[in-house]
Formats: structure tokens, C-alpha cells, sequence
DNA sequence: CGTATTTGACCAGCGC
DNA sequence: GCGCTGGTCAAATACG
């Protein structure tokens, strides 16, 4: 558990010591989709589980990307539940999602549906610390254009029409592609994609995606992201945090209507108590907050 | 009818 | 060596 967030490194300001394991094959590989940690005896049960990485695992390289969650917001196009999908250059699909262990939040796991055997996935989930960010973890990199999933993007959004209209077409990836990862990637933002897959953690909530796309869209131009976007692997650091806060912030309140709050504050007490430590992302510093048995169920 | 999402179970990795 | 947690797959259900 911790262990994930040990890797993903959101905390550590510098990928170098926070990605331990997971970043070891990673480490600037980060955007090596092809090469994943060679540690995958993976004796899964489906062949296809073996096309990222066999089971990355927790030694799969990661790029965590904090995100202010009024930016990745969007209203709930269906009322199929958390189903989220996230559409930015290309088609996320959603395989999974647990709860994770000290965190009253869940966690979800999309794939990159854009292409067969893309290896992309990302997971998605609410900040502990502070429930206006959400924390999108990606692992591997497109194997394909961004181009591709355009077409489907407009699958999706002919489903769900009342997805947020994000103009920006630029995936998170085609800073990702700066690792050097699949090298194809070429448009796309984190934030984009990731307002879609936050309406898990939003869950009922109805909101003007004007704004966010709006933000995005500028965050495209914005140096305020670039750290974020950029990141190798964890270099969202606390600045890019504190940026976000700030962005996200004064996007949530304009946004955020007392529904969504009154929302929100009746999960979090439906949850509980939140270890509320400010050292979730501080890898062993949250050693003691994972004590909570939060998981399953 | 097709596709996406949701939920549960299983497997593997890591820590103690 | 055992236990715990995370991650992924598969099947079922719902919606477009």
C-alpha cells in the first residue's frame, strides 16, 4: 500500500531516492513501456495480462501526477456509477478499482484502450491529504499516436455528451513522450484525461467543465504545469502541489457548488476518519497512517 | 448489438 | 515462512 506511494514518489520532490524499486527500472526509463521490469515471472492466468509489462506490479515505473481535482473534474455523463471515462487523445478503460489501504479513497485502474496491447495505464486516485487533488499515477507509456484514439474520443464523447468538451487535445503523454518513453505520444495533458476519471471521486457531482477545461486547456501554455506534466516520475513536488492547491482551489469554488461539498463531506464522514497526514505522500512518513485497515470493503 | 463499467476473486510481490 | 496489500483478469450488468 504505502509501498505504491513509496514508488510513485508523489512525495519525494526528486524522483532519485523516491522511486526505489519501482523506479528502478524506471528511473529515467520512465517512459520505457516496452521495457518493463524484467521481474515478471507473471504466471497470470491470461496471456493478455502480460502485455504491459506481464504484471508491472508494484516494480512498474511510475509517474505520479498530483492534480487539483476541481481541474480534473467533469460532470457524470451516465448514471452507470463511477464510470469514468477518461478522454483525452486517448480511449481509457477502466479494468479495476480497489480500495486502498488507509485511504478513504478508492483507487481505480484504467488501460489505454486506444490500441491492443498499448501498454499505457494509469490509476487514478483522491488525495488523502487534500480531497481537492487527485493523484494520477501512469505506468508505461502509449505504444501508439495520440492521433488513434481521437477517433474513438469521439465515440465516447457521442456517449457521453455531456463529458466536459476539453478543446485540448493534448494528452498527458506528449510530455511523458519527453522521457523518451514510447517516443510516439505527441499531444495530450495530464489534466485533460484526468478530469474525466475523477468523476469516480466525484461521484454525483455536476460541474460546469468550463472552467476546468478552461484551466487545462491554459495549463497547456502554463508553465504551472509543465513541472507536473513533465515530471519523470515524481517530480510533482510540493510545488507543483502548492500551484495546483491554489489553481484547483479557486477553480473548486467556482465551480464547486454546496451540493458537491455537502457530497464530499458526507463520504468523507461515511469513510470515517482520515488519517488526515499531511505525510501521505511522504512515502515512510505515512508508514504509520497506512495502520488503518481501510482496505477492502 | 456492441462497448464500457462494475464487482469479485486470484495471483504475485513485499514486508515483517 | 506467513501475512497483507496491491494489481489484474474475468464475468456480469447497464447504457448507448
Amino acid at each position: 500500500m504505502d509501498r505504491e506511494w513509496s514508488d510513485g514518489a508523489v512525495s519525494s520532490p526528486t524522483i532519485s531516492g523516491g522511486e526505489r524499486k519501482a523506479v528502478e527500472g524506471a528511473v529515467d526509463g520512465v517512459g520505457c513501456p516496452g521495457s518493463p521490469p524484467s521481474s515478471s515471472p507473471a504466471a497470470q492466468r491470461s496471456p493478455a495480462a502480460s502485455s504491459p509489462s506481464g504484471r508491472p506490479r508494484r516494480s512498474a515505473q511510475k509517474r505520479v501526477v498530483t492534480m487539483a481535482l476541481a481541474d480534473v473534474s467533469g460532470p457524470r455523463p451516465k448514471g452507470v456509477g463511477e464510470g469514468n471515462t477518461p478522454t483525452d487523445s486517448w480511449a481509457w478503460r477502466k479494468y479495476g478499482q480497489k480500495p486502498i489501504k488507509g485511504s478513504p479513497f478508492p483507487r481505480a485502474y484504467y488501460r489505454c484502450s486506444s490500441t491492443k496491447g498499448c501498454p499505457a495505464r494509469k490509476q487514478v486516485e483522491r488525495s488523502r491529504t487534500d480531497t481537492d487533488k487527485v493523484i494520477v499515477t501512469y505506468s508505461f507509456e502509449h505504444n501508439h499516436s495520440a492521433t488513434v484514439p481521437r477517433a474513438q474520443q469521439n465515440r465516447q464523447a457521442a456517449q457521453k455528451p455531456k463529458e466536459q468538451t476539453c478543446p485540448a487535445p493534448e494528452p498527458a503523454d506528449s510530455r511523458e513522450t519527453h522521457h523518451g518513453a514510447a517516443g510516439v505520444a505527441t499531444v495530450g495533458s495530464a489534466a485533460i484525461e484526468v478530469h474525466d476519471e475523477f468523476r469516480w471521486l466525484y461521484d454525483g457531482v455536476s460541474v460546469n467543465s468550463s472552467t476546468s477545461p478552461s484551466d487545462i486547456d491554459a495549463a497547456d501554455e502554463m508553465p504551472l504545469y509543465e513541472p507536473m506534466l513533465l515530471f519523470g516520475g515524481a517530480v510533482i513536488d510540493t510545488t507543483a502541489a502548492l500551484l495546483l492547491d491554489e489553481l484547483g482551489d479557486a477553480v473548486v469554488g467556482a465551480e464547486l457548488d454546496g451540493e458537491r461539498l455537502a457530497e464530499e463531506d458526507a463520504m468523507f464522514e461515511g469513510l470515517g476518519e482520515l488519517p488526515e497526514c499531511s505525510t501521505v505522500f511522504r512515502r515512510h512518513a505515512g508508514d504509520g497512517l497506512a495502520s488503518g485497515d481501510g482496505r477492502r470493503d
